[in-house]
Parts: structure tokens; sequence; C-alpha cells
DNA sequence: AAGCCGGGGGG
DNA sequence: CCCCCAGGCTT
């Protein structure tokens, strides 16, 4: 049974699965694993130039877990799931420290690595090592819910044991690594969220959800609650040099360990809070405020050049800062709002102007 | 079990 | 506007 489902992704993988992704070309578990860490909630297309400068940067395990935390979230700015830098990074330490810079080979020892769950442990085993190892990810996910008819959002942990069990079923001995591949491109490439092209599947045959036109009931969708909405000025602190004063912020929380303007709560009187602490000569300037959204919600922003007369003594408070040189950007993580807003700072010009287009 | 954590592509 | 994506971690 399972024999057979395998047998015919495998036959329609070698007509038409993908196998010029630039992590199928140089097979290593470094590669392997940096793609797959990558692809978690990202898409392919996304993913491809960040995974390009990345082993551009950084070409070995070791080079990554020597480099500094700044410079692996510089490269990670816009992909967005910081956390997910952060774990590539202390992994990276810990392959080094631990197994002498040579991933582990079965699925417990890569589970047990920051960032590196059971799915991704599974990509990495069957695609990197050929060894037999199942893989859950969205495609997968799709695929088995509307072959199976398996109702329920999978973040339910019963759907998704029911999923895990058919996928560890489904999964053959031989050419797992092919497999595991197929699965993928099959969820992508047929498979999709919308209009599945069943005519083309190669389990179509099979296939619950095709027999009975409910392609659209799986996977079970996730219950939709409203996000709450949050605003904030971002205080775009310009020295007369045309520096731009960034803050670091907490490790943990939204936008961890990357660099952002301050943040001043929209209730707050920006004219005085300038004054009382930036000095009288500032020059407010306030911007057209826009949403950024987050996965749980939303972020009103609204962006405020404030020109200074002088650079002010610094010390905010606890917190690292810096200015910086939009003409010569330093190497640090910015999130994605920041980057855009200091990119148009940048194309104001040199200085002097304190005025938008 | 539920919440947290980004940003973008596509409908 | 909506959806969800080669998920994992924390509580």
């Amino acid at each position: 049974m399972s024999d057979a489902f395998a047998a015919s992704v495998l036959e329609w993988f070698d007509q038409h699965g993908r196998k010029h992704l630039p992590w199928q070309k140089n097979i290593t578990p470094y590669r392997v694993w940096l793609s797959e860490i990558m692809l978690q909630q990202t898409q392919v297309t996304t993913v491809i130039p960040y995974f390009e400068r990345f082993t551009w940067h950084f070409a070995t395990v070791e080079a990554l877990a020597a480099a500094p935390l700044d410079d692996v979230l510089h490269l990670w700015t816009g992909l967005g799931y910081y956390a997910r830098a952060r774990n590539l990074h202390k992994c990276a330490q810990q392959v080094v420290a631990e197994y002498g810079g040579t991933f582990p080979d079965t699925v417990e020892a890569l589970a047990a690595l920051p960032g590196i769950g059971e799915s991704t442990a599974g990509a990495i085993v069957s695609i990197a090592y050929r060894k037999h190892a199942a893989i859950l990810d969205g495609n997968v996910k799709r695929v088995l819910a509307r072959y199976h008819a398996i109702d329920g959002w999978p973040g339910q942990s019963a759907t998704l044991q029911a999923l895990w069990t058919k996928a560890r079923e489904n999964t053959p001995k031989r050419r797992c690594h092919d497999y595991t591949q197929a699965m993928m491109d099959l969820g992508s490439m047929l498979c999709t969220r919308s209009r599945p092209a069943c005519e083309l599947c190669p389990v179509g045959d099979g296939c619950v959800a095709r027999a009975t036109g409910t392609q659209g009931r799986y996977p079970g969708k996730k219950p939709k609650k409203d996000k709450p909405v949050k605003t904030t000025y971002l205080l775009m602190l310009r020295s007369p040099a045309g520096e731009l004063l960034l803050e670091q912020r907490p490790a943990t929380g939204i936008w961890g360990g990357l660099w952002s303007f301050p943040e001043l709560p929209l209730d707050d009187d920006l004219a005085s809070h300038c004054r009382e602490r930036y000095g009288e000569p500032a020059q407010l300037e306030t911007w057209d405020s826009y949403r950024h959204t987050f996965s749980h919600y939303h972020l009103d922003i609204t962006p405020v050049l404030i020109q200074l007369g002088r650079s002010p003594d610094t010390v905010m408070e606890a917190q690292q800062t810096l200015w910086y040189n939009v003409h010569q950007p330093e190497s640090v993580g910015l999130a994605a709002p920041v980057k855009k807003l200091l990119d148009k700072l940048a194309e104001l010009g040199p200085l002097g102007a304190n005025g938008r287009p």
C-alpha cells in the first residue's frame, strides 16, 4: 500500500521534480540544515537570495560558529522569525563544540539541537545522509490530509499525530531522500493550497479528497482571531552629521536582538518629549503612518524625523545604542520597517534638507 | 493546548 | 482584505 504510493510519487518526481534549487547543489549536511532553517515558514523564492548570501559569507559551520551574532542577524535582516537566526548561530557553535563540526545523523540527536525540530531533523537525515526518516512540513501535511481525508487543524495534537503516522507509514526505505523532496515538490507544485492540479497528480486515483471534491476542506484551517492593533512613534533622531540613532532591542520578544529606532507611545506629547530630551533646536517632521502586520498583531507606525542641533550626550539608559551612517551601514540586524525607513532616509540625500520629497 | 515569533507572495 | 508558507520554542 505505502509502497505503491511512494512508487507513484517517485515516478512523478523523476520527471517533474525540482532538482536545481541552490541547496540541491553540492549537498552537505551544513547546506541542507541551513536551507531547512531558512525555509521554516518561509517560501522558496524568498529564501534563495538569503541562502546564496549566507553560504557566500559562511561557507562552513565553523565559519558560522565563529562569526559575531550581529553578522548573522545582519544577513538575516528581512527574513523574519529572528529566533531562527539566534538558534542557527547557537546550533552552529554546538555542532562545532560537541560534534567536531560534523552534524549528527540521527533524528534524536539533531532534534536536540536548537532550532531543529522533528521535521527539520527528518529532512536533514533523509536528504543529507540518505537515511530513513520522515518529514512533516506544510506541503506534506496538505498532501496527506487530502489523500487520507484527515479532518482537523494540524495545530491540534490529535490531527498532528494522525498526520505523522501517515507520514511515517508512507515513507519508503528505498530512495527516501528522493521521496522527501518529491513530497515537498508535490505539495508546492500540484497539491497547492488553492486550485490543486489533481489531473496531473500521480496519486490522484487514491485521493479521498479528490474523489469527494473536498480538497478545500483539507487541511483544516486555523481558527482565526482578530489581531489587536498597537501604535507607536518611531523616532528617527538624526545628528548634524546625518547619522541615525539606533537602539538594540532585548534578545527575546519581537525583533529580538535587532537594532531599531527609539519608540515612543503615540499618546505621549511628541514635542515636549523631544524638548526635554534632545534640546530645543530640534526640528520635528512627522511622516505618514503606516501599518506593519505581525503574525499576531498589527503595529501602526508613525515615523518622526528629528533633526538635532547637536548630538545628545547619549547614555540614554542601560540600553545599547549606535549612530548609524546610512552611507556606510553597520553589519547589524535591522527590523524590516527600520531598514525601509533607513533606505528612505538615504535617498533624501547627504544632509541639509530636512524635508521629504 | 495555546501563544509567540516576521515578512512576503498570492488570491 | 484574506490566506498561509520546507516550524520550533515557551508557558
